[in-house]
DNA sequence: TTGATTTATACATACGTATGAATTATAATG
DNA sequence: CATTATAATTCATACGTATGTATAAATCAA
């Protein structure tokens, strides 16, 4: 009756079967309008598929919801799995110099900048901005599978480069002014693209031009306050 | 009819009157969950007025949200009146030297900062950070009166700072990210709570300690960036 | 032919807004 | 100061539409 199955390796010919082209289209306009202001008939003709599908696939609204979050959450370990690891292997092996551990928060910076502001990942950037305004009940999930990890990994390289303790207050904050540098990029995006006289829009991102001069700035930065301006690496 | 008088100085015993309980109470619900989350009979229930008296002081929905905004303004234009001529007039009085441009810097900054978490502009931020991920036709406004005139101060001082012109994009991106520091306690609010093991909630604040902390973080890294570590002012 | 999926349609509820009567406050009059 | 007239405000209720979800028939693939 009304439980679903997941289908026995059935795959569409040509489109995307209508399950994941919901999940797809969920993404986008919970990101552009918000859990509420989304309807289920909006969904289902962005995807285009029957409106009854959302009940069948996913039982409610919320359920559907609950799956976009699940979706990101893969997707945005899939982009960070790398440079965390590397970064978390690299912090383990002993003696690093204080311009090794810089140029590791550099890079760690610089790398989260080049994902969030690619403009494929639009649809999931907004959905997450939502949440830290308006937390719902996959918040939690959020949290302690992207928000924590990547948060406490700066953390870590702030605690190398000052001696503070990991979890110590000042560090986590000394942490979330570093990582304020970048998320103002995510947030700020339409004013910044306003504010360069650029066109706005879902399908418009940064010139790689300016890209460059972005990560150049937060690398100058990030030395200047960790290292002093008067060495280069 | 439907057209509403201001009318003469009539002031309501005791409380404050429809009109302004209705503005409280939408940019505080408005914020909360975004203007198509939030129902009419939602706002009326909590301004304790009666639901036609949306339609009778501000005619729809859509221009009760826009007198928010204007309200939001108002507001914010009071708080930051004083810092922004401050520092306006003492960059059009000549020679500064690079110590003084930089303590303007560091003094807006945490004005700004002081500003933003404080608890009682909260209801006002979440509508602002709203704007942000998903604009509606008052965001011009908002750009205009508020976004634009502190961005591009900032871009000022950058401006004698670095040599840049004031306008020029490289200026504008350094602005932008010097801003994301800040702009950071504004979006990260819930999740820094958290991250700090503090309860939640909307009459919640950065003790303090930690907003001493955080000026005096933000202080040293802008003196690192612009000025060189080795030397104080 | 069997089970999975899609479809059209239906339902109860909640929405934004409208309406006109009831109530209150202000101003005018005696 | 009391009384009335008038405008301003509040109220309960109603209307058409849109919502999330349910249902059962129709269609499709194995």
């Amino acid at each position: 009756m009304k439980e679903k199955k997941k289908a026995s390796v059935r795959v569409k010919s040509g489109q995307p079967d209508a399950r994941a082209r919901l999940l797809q289209a969920g993404m986008e306009v919970f990101g552009d309008f918000g859990f509420a202001a989304v309807t289920t008939r909006q969904i289902a003709a962005k995807a285009e598929v029957n409106l009854a599908s959302i009940p069948y696939y996913f039982g409610t609204k919320e359920q559907l919801y609950n799956e976009c979050i699940a979706e990101i959450l893969s997707f945005a370990n899939n982009r960070f799995e790398g440079i965390r690891k590397n970064i978390e292997s690299k912090l383990a092996a002993a003696e690093l110099s204080r311009g090794e551990v810089v140029a590791l928060l550099e890079q760690f910076l610089q790398t989260i900048f080049d994902i969030i502001t690619n403009k494929d990942v639009l649809p999931y950037t907004a959905l997450i901005l939502r949440e830290h305004i308006n937390p719902s009940p996959a918040y939690e999930l959020l949290y302690d599978r992207l928000f924590f990890p990547l948060h406490s990994l700066i953390a870590a390289l702030v605690a190398r480069l000052t001696g503070l303790e990991k979890e110590s207050e000042e560090c986590i904050l000394r942490a979330h002014v570093l990582l304020g540098q970048i998320m103002g990029f995510l947030l700020g995006r339409n004013f910044l693209l306003k504010r360069l006289g650029m066109e706005q829009g879902k399908n418009v991102q940064l010139s790689s031009k300016e890209a460059v001069y972005v990560k150049t700035i937060i690398s100058e930065y990030v030395r200047n306050i960790f290292y002093g301006n008067g060495s280069e690496d």
